[in-house]
DNA sequence: ACCTCTCGTCTCGCGTGGCGGAACCGTTGT
DNA sequence: ACAACGGTTCCGCCACGCGAGACGAGAGGT
C-alpha cells in the first residue's frame, strides 16, 4: 500500500477526494479530480457515487460536476459541540495564566447560561475554587457578556423578559443599560465584569471566533478586585484578546 | 452486497461512521460504533484510524474514543459557499414572487457588498432589470441591511467609517441612524428600504439561516413604490420570512 | 447536420486488499 | 489480584474493489 501501514485504500482515497472537492472551490469534475490525486477516472466515479449515496457530496443535474453535500455542513455543526476545544485551549490558557499572574478560563454558551470548559489558576494562591463544568448566568459575568453580545437580539430580549437575577448592585438587570453594555461589548472586542456576579470579584473577557467569524467561545481572565483593578483592565483585555485569537487561529477559525 | 448495486462497501461503511458520530453527540467508542451499525469491531477501529488520518474524524488521547475532526467544519466553511443555494432558492423565490405579483431575490455578501445570486421577476411587465451576479451597498438595499444587521458591530463601523454614498435624500449615511436602524432589523426580523438606493423604489427583506443560525443570505421583495406601498409592507415581511425560513429548512437550518 | 472531443458511468475479469476471528494489550472497577 | 471491557494488531482466506475499455450523452467547432 502506498500510505503508512494499516489504512483502507478506498476509504482513504474517498476520504482525499472529500478534501479535495473542499480545495477546489465550487464544482469539480470527476476526470479532473481522478487526474489531480493520481486515481483512475471509473475509480473515483465509483468513490463519489457511494459519498453521495449518504449525502457527502452531490452532483449537479446539469452539468454532472460534483461538490460538497448538505450533510457536511450538518456533521460540522455536531462536530464543533464536539470539538476538543478544552485541550486545543488549555496550553494557552495556561500560558496566560503564568503572564496576567490570574485565573484564565474558557466558556461556551449551554441551554442559555455560561459553562466553564476549561479553567487554569494562576500562581497567586488565592482560592477560587474550580468552575470546571458548572454553568452561571450570562449577564453578569464579563465571558457570558461577550457570548451574548454575539447572540442575535431576538435573544437577547427574550432572555431579559424571562427575567434577569440582580446578585450585587452593580448587576445589569434592565434591558436599555444591557444593549448598550452588550453594544460597547462588541465595539470594544472585549467585555468587563466589576462586581457584577460578586462584590470584590473583577473579569475581562473576550472572543473566540470559528472558520466563519462566529464567536464559539469566550477566554476569561478573573480575580479579586484588590489586584485586578481598573487601571490593569486595558492591559489584560489585550492579552484576553490576545490569546483568543490565538485559539481561534488553532481551531481552524479567522483571527479576526 | 447488502446496499444497491455499485457502492464501494467500505467506503460506504466509513461514511456511515462518520454520520453515526456525528449523530452521537460528543464522543463515541468503537465497539458502541461497531454494533450499532452491525459492524465488527475490527473493522469499525481499521474504518475510524483511516479516517483520522485525514483528520475527519480525530480520537481523545486519554478515553480512546472518536469525535469528529475539525477539517469537517473546515470543510462544511468551504462546502457552504459551494452549496447550490441557488438552485435550492430558485423554486421558493418563483412561488413567492407569484404570491406578491412584485420581484424577488436572494443576496448574500461578497467582499463587503451585496450580491445578488437569484431573481425572479413578478408577472408585473415593469421592467426592472435582471440584477443577478451584480453588487449594491450594502447599507441601502433592504436585504444589505439584513446582512449587515448580521455582522459583526466592529465590522459595521469599519464600513461606516470608510464613507457611505448617499444616494438618495433617505439613504442611511450617519453612524447613530444606521445602528438603530440594524437595531430595528435585528428585533423585528426583517427589514425595508424605501427609495433610499433610488426614488420610487421600495423594498423588504428577510434572513436566510444556516444550521447554526448564522445569517448566510437574504431574500428580498421589490418594486415601484406605487404598488409597493408602505401599509403592505407588513404582509409582505411576512411572506419574505416565511420565505426564507423555507431556504433555511431546505439547506439543512433551523427556521428560527 | 455532421463529426469529434470530452466527460461521466457501466461492464467485467483479475488479483490484491480488506474482512473478521482471535489474540493482544492497557484501563477500570471490585 | 482478577475479571471485564474497550481499542488495536495479526493473519489467512476469499470476496470485493480496481483499472482497462466500452458506452452514451452533450458541447462545440467546421
Amino acid at each position: 500500500m502506498a500510505l503508512d501501514g494499516n489504512a483502507v485504500r478506498s476509504v482513504d482515497r474517498a476520504a482525499a477526494l472529500l478534501l479535495a472537492l473542499g480545495e477546489s472551490q465550487g464544482e469539480a469534475g470527476v476526470t479532473e479530480l481522478a487526474r489531480r490525486l493520481g486515481l483512475h477516472k471509473s475509480t473515483a466515479s465509483r468513490l463519489l457515487a457511494t459519498l453521495q449515496r449518504r449525502g457527502l457530496v452531490e452532483q449537479d443535474d446539469e452539468t454532472g460536476k460534483y461538490r460538497l453535500g448538505i450533510v457536511v455542513i450538518r456533521l460540522a455543526e455536531r462536530a464543533e459541540r464536539t470539538l476538543d476545544l478544552r485541550g486545543i485551549a488549555l496550553p494557552e490558557l495556561e500560558r496566560l495564566a503564568r503572564l496576567t499572574h490570574e485565573t484564565t478560563g474558557l466558556g461556551v454558551v449551554e441551554s442559555e447560561a455560561l459553562l466553564t470548559v476549561a479553567q487554569v489558576d494562576g500562581p497567586n494562591l488565592i482560592a477560587v475554587g474550580d468552575w470546571t463544568g458548572r454553568s452561571t448566568p450570562l449577564h453578569c459575568v464579563a465571558s457570558g457578556k461577550v457570548l451574548m453580545a454575539a447572540l442575535a437580539e431576538r435573544e437577547v430580549l427574550r432572555l431579559v423578559r424571562r427575567g434577569l437575577v440582580s446578585y450585587t448592585e452593580r448587576t445589569i438587570v434592565q434591558l436599555e443599560p444591557l444593549l448598550e453594555e452588550l453594544a460597547r461589548v462588541r465595539r470594544r472586542g472585549y467585555a468587563t465584569a466589576i462586581g457584577e456576579y460578586e462584590m470584590g470579584l473583577n473579569a475581562v473577557a473576550a472572543p473566540v471566533h470559528d472558520a466563519r467569524g462566529t464567536v464559539i467561545a469566550a477566554v476569561d481572565i478573573w480575580g479579586p478586585a484588590f489586584r485586578l483593578t481598573p487601571r490593569r483592565i486595558p492591559e489584560l483585555a489585550v492579552q484576553a484578546r490576545e490569546t483568543a485569537a490565538a485559539i481561534s487561529v488553532r481551531i481552524g477559525g479567522a483571527a479576526a
